[in-house]
DNA sequence: CTATATACGGAACGCTGTTCCGTTTAGCAA
DNA sequence: TTGCTAAACGGAACAGCGTTCCGTATATAG
């Protein structure tokens, strides 16, 4: 144990802050784990064991570990990465689709996000503290994006004004968490229909003075 | 492997049925395992290994796992155990105390279960076919209970009439299911709180005509 | 091309739930 | 009281988990 540091230097490239480049093939296995991850998780639930992970994108468990501390941190970080991702379909359906169109689908795609993550609600209210980032990241990403379509929309008199984004992602939400079974996905699926003829419900038919 | 069985006689004590009498130290030991492990669940939540149960109550593995063939049939008895006491509270809360003190008791006794029960919500939700029986257990033993104190609240003009028993049961479930930290606690103590004493709200203030 | 910080792989550890089987014992009959 | 036996016990052993550790391999700067 030495007790003075060999001169680090303290800086690198553009000569600001503080850290290296990564190396590629670094970054190469974090995708690749992030993304099989995402797929085991979605098939086997979050309860796979990370060995299989591993395995499955070719790599070392080591290497799995150097890049998430533990295995709460890898499934958020797929979690993150996939609000992202939901948060990002927005802007481009709405430039593809009329608003009502646009939200509908935006919709579908949220209950495909939240649907598939069976084990969610459980991994939320363990207290880890690597979950803790997990409603604000929702929060901050989704509801502007689901607020943005909304608003295009009533805008347009598709639907009615006044529908609260957080109130509607919420809803939604809540219908499809602890789904286990296919008549409850079913049931979910209706109710989330009805909420969204609810929208409607009230439209101007035109758009805004 | 014997192809016929040695005559087993095919009755028993009052000669009606199948089962035979226990040994007097198995059902001792069932009864340790049971309250131990509802302290053990108490005080470190229901993931608590079963070989802390089995240490902390003086038997060996072996003798817990010919009781429960697994650990989620020992935790699914557990709260069993825990609802009948419950809703046995009931009668003698009924006989000691004036209707709404006798409910409002009732209550605090049926919080203080909900409340010491961290991760009942996750297991509950977790698929498991140990727990499928739970939910019925509660509702058949619980909304009698509660449902009885209140028609006689009702009745002495103590409280309002037309209370649903599982309405009730379920908010104050709600309310308590899954709170982790201390001002969630506080939180949902003042909303139960809220909802007894809107029970008194419109009450006759006279036992009924 | 070489040197080295960086990243990799997987054996190994400690902790789970669960199984298995040799040993002990409660309860009955003589 | 003393055997006898079915019933019950105890805990070593196994498989699978998350996580740690460290010798080995390699991307990349100079």
């Amino acid at each position: 144990m030495s007790t003075d540091v060999p001169a680090p230097l303290e800086n690198d490239e553009h000569g600001s802050a503080k850290a290296r480049a990564p190396r590629a093939d670094a970054q190469r296995n974090l995708d690749t784990l992030l993304q099989t991850a995402a797929e085991v998780f979605a098939s086997s639930g979050v309860d796979a064991p990370v060995r299989e992970i591993a395995e499955k994108a070719g790599v070392g468990i080591g290497t799995l570990y150097r890049h998430f501390p533990n295995r709460a941190e890898l499934v958020a970080a797929v979690f993150r990465r996939e609000i992202d991702a939901c948060a990002n379909a927005a802007e481009p359906l709405a430039a593809a689709h009329p608003p009502f169109e646009a939200l509908s689908l935006w919709i579908e795609r949220y209950v495909g996000f939240v649907a598939t993550k069976k084990g969610l609600a459980a991994a939320l209210h363990s207290g880890d503290a690597a979950y803790e980032s997990l409603p604000p990241h929702r929060n901050q990403r989704l509801i502007p994006a689901l607020r943005g379509l909304l608003d295009t929309a009533a805008s347009a008199g598709e639907i009615r004004s006044g529908v609260d984004a957080y109130d509607l992602l919420n809803a939604v939400g809540s219908l499809y968490m602890s789904v286990r079974d296919e008549p409850g996905a079913e049931s979910a699926r209706r109710m989330v229909a009805l909420l969204i003829d609810g929208l409607r419900y009230g439209a101007t038919g035109r758009p805004e003075a």
